[in-house]
DNA sequence: CTTGCATCTATACCATGGTATAGGGTTTAT
DNA sequence: ATAAACCCTATACCATGGTATAGATGCAAG
C-alpha cells in the first residue's frame, strides 16, 4: 500500500503518517526502487489504535511504550507484566471516572426531567472530589 | 480563598487558575479592594473536575460546554437533554474503547505467563478495528 | 510524451494548554 | 516599618501534535 492508501483507510494525512514514523510509533515501512513507502495492511489497523487511544487521554509517548509492549517483545515475561501493570491501573481509574460521569450526567438529566432542584451540579459531586486522596 | 490557596487545593498551578478565567472555563471571582481574586471553595472541585475530564480526552472547550449544561443552566429540559445525549454517547464509547483495551491487555498478560504465542497484538486487535464502520 | 496527481525531503507554521518573566502592588510576621 | 511571600497585568515562551509549503521526483492515462 502506498501512504496516501493508507491515510484515507485510516482516517489521517499522509503527513500524520509520516509524523509517526518520525516520532518512532510505526517502523518506517519498505521502500520501493523510487523511494516511496510500501506499507503493509496491518499498518492501517496500528493507526486507528494510535487514534482511538489518543481520544481516551493517552499521549503518543504512553501510545509509543504501550505499543511497544509486544512490538520489542523479546522482553521477559516479568517485565511485560511489571510495565502492563500500571497501564491496566490508569485505564481502570479512566473507566471508573467516566462511569461516574455517565452516572452523574443521566442523573442531571433525569432530574431536569421531573423538575426537581438543579442547584447543585451533580457532576461535580461526582468526579471534583473533596479530599486530597486518591492520587 | 486567595489564588494560591485555590491551586494548593486543586493541584494546578496560580497560572493555570488566571488561564482558566481568562478561557471561561471558571467564572471571574470576586476581587478585594485591592483587586486580588477572592475565591469561593467550590471552585477547587470544579478545578479538580476540569483536571480530570482532560485526562479522560476531553478538550478544555469540551469540558467548558459540559459545564455549562448547569451553569447557565436556565435552559429548557429539552435543551439540556438535548446537549447531554450527545456526550453521554462520547461516554459511553470511550468506557467501551477502554474495557475493551483492558481485557486485551489483561488478555495478554496471561498468554505471557502461559508462555503461549505472543505474535499477534490482542490490543490491535480489539481496538484497531477491521473495517470502515462504527464511525 | 506530457499533463496531472501522488510522492519525496526539509522547513515553516499553527492550535492547544499551559509556564515563565518583567515590572509592579499587597499582606504579614518580626 | 521592612523583608518575605504573595498577588496583579501583560507579554513571551514552551511542548505536543500536528498541518502547510516549497521544490524536486515518480507514475499513470490519454
Amino acid at each position: 500500500m502506498r501512504i496516501g492508501e493508507v491515510a484515507t483507510e485510516a482516517d489521517v494525512g499522509v503527513q500524520t503518517l509520516r509524523y509517526y514514523e518520525r516520532r518512532g510509533l510505526l517502523a518506517a515501512p519498505e521502500r520501493q526502487a523510487s523511494g516511496q513507502r510500501a506499507y503493509v495492511p496491518g499498518v492501517v489497523q496500528r493507526v486507528r489504535f494510535i487514534k482511538r487511544a489518543q481520544d481516551l487521554g493517552f499521549t503518543l509517548d504512553e501510545i509509543a511504550s504501550l505499543l511497544a509492549l509486544w512490538t520489542d517483545s523479546v522482553k521477559s515475561c516479568k517485565e511485560v507484566e511489571h510495565r502492563a501493570a500500571s497501564t491496566l491501573e490508569r485505564i481502570q481509574t479512566k473507566i471508573d471516572d467516566l462511569e461516574q460521569m455517565r452516572d452523574a450526567l443521566t442523573q442531571y438529566v433525569n432530574a431536569c426531567q421531573r423538575r426537581r432542584s438543579l442547584d447543585e451540579c451533580p457532576i461535580l459531586r461526582a468526579l471534583g472530589g473533596t479530599e486530597v486522596g486518591r492520587e
